[in-house]
RNA sequence: UCCUCGAUAGCUCAAUGGUGGAGCAACCGGCUGUUAACCGGUAGGUUGUAGGUUCGAGUCCUACUCGGGGAGCCA
């Protein structure tokens, strides 16, 4: 007798057919009738069910045919194979012994729930079809991030989660304190004294662990983190969330091209690893999510990205005016606009787009001034059905430069010490991005809401779980 | 935060300002190959919350809460 999982049924059914098998799990449905019955089983190991046949024979056979959806369950018999079934072989039961019944008023029903009431169970979704399919793909795919950097060679950084740094810019921040809220200690001037907090400073959840990891990159040349990230606007949308994780490479002795090659060999590696992977769970994202799921991403894998600087995505938008009415005038200087990123990506190219070479005042103060002066060299990864997935650019590695830039941004160069000395100290051209993970999933699974690719999201005025 | 739409049984949805229903789930029973199993029956409701208009409000009005879609911010 050896105890299996459905996995290994399904991956070496040889092994296992005619012979007499054990197998744990839940039940998903079960379909009785007088003399015998079908249980559609999951054990958590595999994206499909097995199904055991049960009859009369068995000393508990009322039992089982009573059983409600969610029992838990072990079985014993002998797998049979079912040609011409709609499921290639079955369990026929010798043995089933009950582990746990599952209350009569669990919520998943035999049926299609909406993503929206599944939010409001999200402890008990990850049972559901796809549920159990997107969390499987982000497990898969955080190991082919990991995959594809290593076997590079690069290293993974574990950039701090608390930040003292205040004007990191990429967004409101959580304040992380220890101070009383009730009474906090107040200096001369009535303000909130952070010198009596636990860091002795004001500190904050981090936005990105860009400018850490830069200092990493400087001494191991290319890195990236993977982790967890926290900004508090208010935003509600489908593709934000307050925590989400990030990827975040940063290549040294590089220029923008090589980090939008980077950006477009690592998309193509984790869809192709996704594919190969997750099989099952990809063909059900494809059948009930995304009927062109398939087509699309094969689409991408063969297709090169396409390619554009800003200045040519606004001549190209302009003459689209006179064919497409857009709600926001497109005009050189100001930052694209959501209608104007889709346009590009989905009716202009129909596949993911760089643009690059932004006008230097829309962008952050690190980015590479351009020789024009105007532009600075930036560039966000554009994809159908999402838009923006991916913001980087070659970072400024010329400190005089770099010290203007910040100076015009309003921020005090004092405050980033450490990050300036990375230009004192053999600075060298570099440059890194910032992969939207859960941005990723979406556009892997066809998944259209980021609450619900995230295990328990959290976003303006929500964090239930 | 702004615009817009919505909230009715456990779930998905009906109901002209005039007695709140159906399908599924649950429960009881039937059925010898089901696979969103099928067939019969039973039970299930302070119509999101708080006010208001009206002889009468699920339905009209106001505010709030939560959710969907769109926008801003961005990944």
């Amino acid at each position: 007798m050896q105890s299996v999982t459905v996995k290994e049924i399904f991956r070496e059914t040889d092994r296992f057919l005619n012979q007499n098998i054990e197998l744990s799990g839940w039940v998903r449905t079960v379909r009785s009738s007088k003399a015998f019955g079908f249980i559609e089983v999951n054990d958590g190991s595999f994206f499909e069910n097995i199904q055991v046949v049960f009859e009369e024979s068995l000393a508990n056979f009322i039992e089982i045919g009573k059983l409600t959806i969610s029992s838990a369950l072990r079985v014993q018999g002998t797998l049979v194979s079912t040609p011409g079934a709609k499921q290639p072989f079955e369990l026929k039961a010798e043995h089933i012994e009950v582990l746990s019944i599952s209350a009569a008023d669990y919520p998943l029903q035999k049926k299609r729930h909406t993503f929206e009431y599944l939010r409001t169970i999200a402890h008990l979704r990850p049972r559901t079809n796809t549920f159990a399919a997107v969390f499987r793909v982000r497990s898969v795919v955080a190991f082919a991030i990991h995959k594809f950097f290593q076997e590079k060679g690069y290293v993974y950084v574990h950039t701090p989660i608390i930040t003292g740094s205040d004007a990191e810019g990429a967004g409101e921040m959580f304040k992380v304190t220890a101070l009383d809220m009730e009474k906090p200690p107040r200096d001369d001037a009535g303000n909130v004294d952070f010198s009596k907090d636990f860091f002795g400073r004001e500190t904050s959840l981090t936005v990105s662990g860009q400018l850490n990891v830069e200092t990493y990159c400087m001494a191991f040349r290319n890195v990236y983190t993977f982790g967890p990230t926290f900004r508090a606007e208010n935003s509600n949308t489908a593709r934000h969330a307050a925590e989400f994780w990030m990827i975040e490479p940063e290549i040294a002795f590089a220029e923008l091209k090589d980090n939008m090659n980077l950006a477009e060999e690592m998309m193509k590696y984790i869809i192709q690893y996704a594919l190969d992977n997750a099989p099952e769970e990809m063909a059900f994202f494809n059948n009930f999510v995304d009927k062109g799921l398939f087509e699309r991403l094969e689409n991408i894998l063969s297709s090169e990205f396409g390619h554009v600087t800003y200045t040519e995505a606004v001549d190209l938008l302009e003459k689209e005016k006179e064919n497409t009415h857009f709600e926001y005038p497109v005009k050189w200087g100001i930052d694209l606009q959501t209608e104007h990123e889709r346009y590009l990506t989905e009716k202009i190219f129909k596949k993911p787009v760089f643009v690059s070479d932004y006008p230097k005042d829309i962008k952050a103060f690190y980015m590479r001034l351009n020789d024009d002066a105007k532009t600075v060299a930036a560039m966000d990864l554009l994809v159908p059905g999402i838009g923006e997935i991916i913001g980087g650019s070659q970072r400024e590695e010329r400190l005089d430069i770099l010290l203007t830039r910040m100076t015009d941004s309003g921020l005090d160069p004092e405050d980033y010490g450490w990050y300036l000395d990375l230009r004192r100290y053999g600075g060298v051209k570099h440059a890194g991005y910032g992969l939207g993970f859960e941005r990723m999933i979406m556009y892997l699974t066809g998944m259209s809401n980021i609450r619900d690719v995230i295990s328990f999201p959290r976003t303006a005025n929500s964090c239930e779980f």
